[in-house]
DNA sequence: TCTGAAAGACATGTGAG
DNA sequence: CTCACATGTCTTTCAGA
């Protein structure tokens, strides 16, 4: 899975992480190349799947979704059936941003964006009613430090 | 901070946010309207900060990130000057992908994207040695189940 | 591999309905 | 607010070193 990437390459996705939007010309200056060479790069990350999408970030609190949760939850199911159920909630659900299945003794975690506190109880209300849950705890931020969608290259 | 959108201005985000390359014409199409007015529409919505900026999404895998971890902490200190040492700490490790303060009894949650369990003791190692810190757990996970940037407009 | 040139597509701006 | 068109910039491709 792992793509041998030499530093050229590193440079160019850092480009890209900080700024998608940059013309060709501007990566190439920027990491001292020119512009076929630095397209070629790109289109082959493109291809090994280095580079998934490329995204509009917005900012959650301009659209009204100032509330963020993490969701740690314990389930005493552990069937396939019931994990299937709960993984295609999961998933439908726009509100959950992430979720991860743990190792440990809580099985699961899950990032919560809303509007408001009110409307998280709403959604942990639909999720338990759909699939049962052994216990959850709901940890709400009160600030978010760091927020980055850059992976270090 | 909120600023007022309507039905167009939503699903003009929501193209954005599944692909930020589409042409303003494919856009303008699969909202239903034409290529001026979406174009005046993000514009605007760039200068009210709704959009942040636009960005490449990265394989973690394909980079060799393959550990991720989510990190709470507890801290007894809640000095100013501790405090500030400590998000300067997080902000400037790009391993630190989200750093939340919290409410409640655990202070602070880090997600973590490494190479493997090793790069995360040594990430670990760093992190307490500058500052000082009660208590922390390492929730490492198994499998992504879901991770977007997507958020619900 | 890179360079440079050249086509074609696209974003951006203007003026009119 | 929308449409249609103009212009200049950028992506994308290709030949040649």
């Amino acid at each position: 899975m792992a793509v041998r990437l030499d530093d050229m390459d590193r440079k160019i996705l850092a480009e890209l992480q900080v700024d998608a939007e940059q013309s060709l010309d501007e990566i190439a200056r920027k990491v001292g190349s020119s512009k076929t060479p630095v397209w070629n790069r790109i289109r082959r990350m493109k291809e090994a799947g280095v580079i998934t999408r490329q995204t509009a970030i917005l900012d959650p609190e301009a659209l009204g979704l100032e509330a963020c949760f993490f969701v740690l939850i314990r389930t005493s199911e552990h069937e396939a059936e019931w994990q299937r159920k709960f993984l295609k909630a999961l998933r439908e659900r726009p509100e959950v941003l992430e979720a991860h299945r743990l190792a440990g003794d809580i099985d699961y975690i899950l990032k919560v964006r809303v509007k408001n506190a009110r409307a998280y109880d709403t959604f942990y209300q639909a999720l338990i009613s759909e699939v049962r849950i052994y216990n959850v705890t709901a940890l709400l931020s009160m600030e978010e430090i760091k927020a980055t969608t850059m992976l270090p290259v």
